[in-house]
DNA sequence: CTGAAAGCGCTTACAG
DNA sequence: CTGAAAGCGCTTACAG
């Protein structure tokens, strides 16, 4: 064996004084009532004393498969993403899968024309099913976050729920002219809020911004701004939420006394913020989505899971400093 | 060909009536000179009409390898490392090259024994050298934010450049008790600004903390507790200068009247809090290091950039509110 | 209980 | 200018 290049199962073979066959046999694991154990024993020995680690790509070209699962997401900068991608990651590596992120509308402003490496499934979230073209053929896939009739299993949240929770929360507090801060982005997720808040505030005021914070709060500046200016703001993230508390105290109002302000994801940002949101488990969603995943891959029909997604108050919608000129019940217990 | 099961090379020379190694040849672009521009345009659309793609696994296992580089973090969820994936993403794309992350630890609390892809080399970033083993052989790798005596390639910031503009800036400032809440984690990077701390202000008193806003606050809550309590706080990062200001509200001290806070990395959490921070460009860092690897990928020797750490000045050790005891000079321009 | 052989889908000398 | 053939390192029928 030549020292400068990896062992190969031939290579423990002839170490071992066995066939290649038996090699592979005993290390996949289904030798037993078909390999001595004696033979087998020496077998791991040999590979463990050369080193010996199977091939990646000469396993995956022989048996078709590469138990690699692709997760594309949007950004993998947003904490949430990230939260996700470890979620999926965990489950993969408890079955023996890996995980491989493509982030896409990558920040580097190239097409999705599928995966380059090959891959047994793929993961895709918060985007729309259609824009996953370009695949050389179909590939069992899980959305999560995304449209439930798209065709693929889905893995969502509560959001009806969440936004029953949240406007409930409002009211409760005396809250009648509620803005929505809304990220400007047509998926289905955003689309989603957008239809329950405005089922349950239908005169709400909405201004549109891209997620970040500076946009949130030059968005948040036109809301705060006008004449019949919003008690509350509901923002579609928690981003949007920090530039619009960055706007209330550039225009002197106090949070939550003059201006409510909620969010959603319930990243690190809100919880240093104090900032009130609806808190989406990204991990869970991951988790769920994995675990589709391989049903999936498995010949079985996966659940279609929708996720709780649990209100968290802060200070920022801060029952003691409620509005007092509110009509509805105040102070109920959160 | 069967319907169901993509297309390969033999299917797309049967197609276009040319031997295999024909289409080969002229869809890796090899084959001027050797086939004419006739046929080169019938494989071309012969491979199009029927959607084929090479299989990754056959190429890989042909060519010995596989245009996949493996980037090791600790921890995917920190924004700082998300950067340093986009940014090393980015040019590994620019070169044709695919990126996967592997997380590590990784939050699965399981032993890093190698990649179990086939890769053609690494990037790992933030930890020490001695603990990726378990290697089927020597990769080629590139070390980012690590010692730069540990063998590999190293891609650093100027950690010590900043810790002198960042004292620089608290002295002008008047500050003489400083404390140093250290990240407790036993690696380089972090050793790296203690010592260039100490050096500069051999008296600092310091408190280890995990990384997180809650154990950063609890470390805070010992510094600022002191009878001798530190006019201004050095944070090994940006979440632990969040725990920190959370602290100095908790004790009523005004920041940055009573006490100033800085962090390191600049992440949003910073911008959002207006914590003064030293700007360390992961993005960059990833980039460098991902070029130093297809440096060493081509048999050449990478060059070892040490990055520029710049200071950004925020409210949190702000001029205007600078001590009013302190001797140097008050007000430089930031 | 063990081995010889086929074949996964490529790329690249080699032959013509 | 084009094709037949070898071989990358596995896994799995198949033969004994």
């Amino acid at each position: 064996m030549p020292a400068d290049t990896p062992p190969t199962s031939k290579d423990v073979a002839a170490a071992a004084g066995v066939s290649q066959s038996t090699v592979s046999m005993v290390l996949s694991g289904k030798w037993p009532g078909r390999v001595s154990a004696r033979t087998a024993q020496k077998v791991r020995d040999t590979a463990e004393r050369l080193g010996y680690r199977p091939n990646p790509a000469a396993r995956n070209l022989r048996l078709g498969r590469t138990r690699t699962i692709m997760l594309v997401v949007p950004t993998i900068t947003a904490p949430f993403f990230a939260s996700v991608y470890i979620g999926a990651a965990r489950v993969a590596a408890e079955h023996g899968f890996s995980l491989v992120v493509f982030t896409w509308p990558l920040e580097l402003d190239m097409p999705f024309d599928g995966p380059q490496e090959a891959i047994d499934g793929m993961l895709a979230s918060s985007m729309a099913e259609a824009s996953l073209s370009g695949m050389r053929r179909p590939v069992p896939l899980v959305m999560l976050d995304s449209d439930p009739d798209g065709g693929a299993p889905t893995v969502n949240f509560d959001i009806e729920g969440a936004m029953e929770d949240l406007t409930g929360h409002l009211f409760s507090l005396g809250h009648r002219r509620i803005g929505h801060l809304a990220a400007d982005i047509d998926v289905w997720t955003f689309q989603c809020r957008a239809a329950a808040l405005e089922a349950r505030v239908p005169d709400v005021v909405t201004e549109r911004a891209a997620i970040s914070i500076t946009d949130g709060f030059e968005a948040a500046m036109r809301l705060l701004s006008r004449a019949d200016r919003p008690t509350a703001l509901i923002c579609d993230d928690d981003t949007l939420a920090v530039g619009a508390h960055k706007a209330a105290r550039a225009l002197g109002l106090d949070v939550p006394g003059d201006v409510a302000i909620t969010g959603f994801d319930d990243v690190v940002l809100a919880e240093a913020l104090e900032i009130t949101t609806v808190r989406l488990p990204a991990e869970r969603l991951g988790a769920q989505a994995m675990l589709g995943l391989l049903d999936l891959l498995n010949g079985r029909t996966p659940p279609r899971p929708v996720l709780p997604a649990e209100l968290v108050i802060r200070r920022s919608t801060s029952p003691s400093a409620a509005l007092t000129t509110g009509s509805g019940p105040v102070g109920q217990p959160g």
